[in-house]
DNA sequence: CTGAAAGCGCTTACAG
DNA sequence: CTGAAAGCGCTTACAG
């Protein structure tokens, strides 16, 4: 790259200090009205811009914001990232991306770059074997080296740090009332993320609405597994055994793995059995049938994120650890179809 | 951030000058053997990293590399970006990711903040809007920067550049075949990326096939739209006048859409339609029915085009425009179960 | 109103 | 074998 001109060469063609050019460019209220406009002319004609290297050199900080999300299975954290770098684009920031791939050794190795000085802040939903093992010293570490971090998505965790997520336990106990309400009462949960402390909310969400709703939990109605296939083999047990009206289930691939399942077996989808699933906002409504979805809104929780994460490199509050709740929407297709 | 310890304190602490430290770091032969010891104990004790943001500045170049991808619709994008990130970081390179959201005037203005210094290098999937309306004069205008450009998936466009991506044409030639193969002949196409200049390769890949293999093209089922709604119409209208075996569906969306469309008509996949399509390997496998896909193999797209942009960046080969396809597989599952 | 100087943290040609 | 000096491209306190 390079052969962009630099301000030495400016400050040479015009016959003025380098100090005198960078007040100019920079609106400095020194330097005479006449110069000024002198300097930007010239500026705008060579297409200057300052060498961004430079400026963070000496400011000591990068411009950079670092995100580490755990997989890309689906497009969920696509989503997500998608709303911190559009934000974070018109702040001026630009955004790392890493991908721990639910390793916590590879989510280590990231930070520990990270904290070389990569990037002013750290946006991150932790790996799932993170969340499993519980170790957490090398996020504490970045702060530490005073490199902010936010949590997002993944949030039920017992860290002191800022946290931005949805309301996983109200989410689930929403949608159970919701079929509560349609008179059905034989209603499953499955769950393929038995790992990650927000399936632990979303089923005590689960748990929550039959006490309160006064309907009768029956342990046999929940699958919780961590493999599909397993998954899939319980499903199938389950049907054989059970009556079920509807499921509630709790991330992507099991809300898949549950419309397959259903269909396999010529049950129908919603007359039969009724499904609302964590499903895409962009895949819930192609599907065969399509199925009712709690959309949790990931653009906005990047974009939350971002702001609170801003708010932290710049020092404007440094207050307690910010816990900020973006709601969730049920969105009504075929799959709850009355 | 920082608190990090530098070079120039390091040098104190150990009464040595500040070139004494940074070459006994760096490994210059000029050191004696034993105070290259001392300084890389000390450093070590001292969790020493240089400062990346110096280090470029002397070395005029950024560590980073610059991915614009037009969306994140679907996982496609993700995986290749997946395949990106994992190498570069392997190589000592951030990637600073951008998502153009199929604008030409987003992508311009990426592509301008690129300019100003932030990567060495950049990735790109034009947008369809670029394509659309040739416009790559931003694109040709890194180069004379010295940032090397190299294209990545959407590379039927007439620029000369590096490019990476599948032989979409034969790609689609082959599921032709296989069907036909198989002694199908009313085989449609159904296509909702009318912008890309892949959907042409695509479009000739199946055009070409009936040539060739003898059968006799029907206009009737070619399926060309830019809109779900449409695309719906089109495909429900064909179904209603024409007799089919089987259709090839060019992307993500048109295939959930013609699997949605045979089954609310109450047809049957694979038994009295057959489906190919461009969808990806995590959803193919769990949709209902399985959708036989052609895998792109994202990730090595990824892979490849950043080895071609690293040659490029450390200057490897100066030579003409590199081109490179990546094999694609077709992926065999329930909708083409004979 | 303008400019010389110091400095951000590093590397490296050059001198000794 | 070691170090003083220049320099990457910028900003900013300070002097004039």
């Amino acid at each position: 790259m390079r052969s962009k001109i630099t301000l030495k060469e400016l400050a040479k063609l015009l016959n003025v200090s380098i100090s005198t050019v960078s007040k100019s460019l920079n609106g400095s209220p020194e330097i005479s009205e006449n110069t000024v406009k002198r300097v930007k002319e010239l500026a705008a004609l060579h297409n200057y811009t300052p060498n961004l290297t430079a400026v963070n050199l000496k400011r000591k900080s990068t411009g950079n914001i670092a995100v580490i999300v755990p997989n890309i299975s689906n497009t969920f954290f696509a989503k997500v990232l998608g709303g911190i770098e559009n934000d974070a684009r018109k702040k001026g920031y630009q955004v790392i991306t890493y991908i721990s791939n639910e390793s916590l050794a590879l989510e280590k190795q990231i930070v520990e770059l990270i904290s070389n000085g990569i990037a002013d802040g750290l946006l991150i939903s932790v790996s799932s074997e993170t969340q499993t093992t519980k170790n957490y010293d090398h996020l504490y570490r970045l702060t530490e080296y005073e490199i902010p971090v936010v949590l997002f998505d993944r949030i039920n965790i017992d860290m002191d740090l800022d946290k931005v997520g949805v309301d996983d336990m109200q989410s689930i106990y929403n949608a159970v009332q919701y079929l509560r309400n349609k008179n059905l009462s034989k209603i499953g949960l499955v769950c393929g993320i038995a790992d990650l402390g927000l399936a632990h909310a979303r089923i005590e969400g689960y748990r929550n609405a039959f006490k309160e709703l006064n309907l009768s939990l029956k342990e046999e109605l929940l699958i919780i597994a961590k493999d599909n296939k397993i998954l899939k083999e319980q499903l199938d047990n389950l049907l054989n055994n059970q009556e079920v009206e509807a499921f509630v289930s709790l991330d992507y691939l099991s809300t898949l793995i549950t419309s397959r399942v259903i269909q396999e077996r010529k049950l129908r989808i919603p007359e039969d059995i009724k499904i609302i699933g964590y499903v895409n906002e962009d895949i819930a409504p192609l599907l065969c049938p399509s199925i009712t979805y709690i959309d949790q809104h990931p653009k906005s929780i990047g974009e939350t994120a971002l702001q609170i994460l801003m708010d932290r490199i710049k020092k404007q509050n440094p207050k307690n650890p910010e816990y900020k709740i973006i709601n969730t929407a049920m969105v009504h297709l075929d799959s709850t179809n009355f």
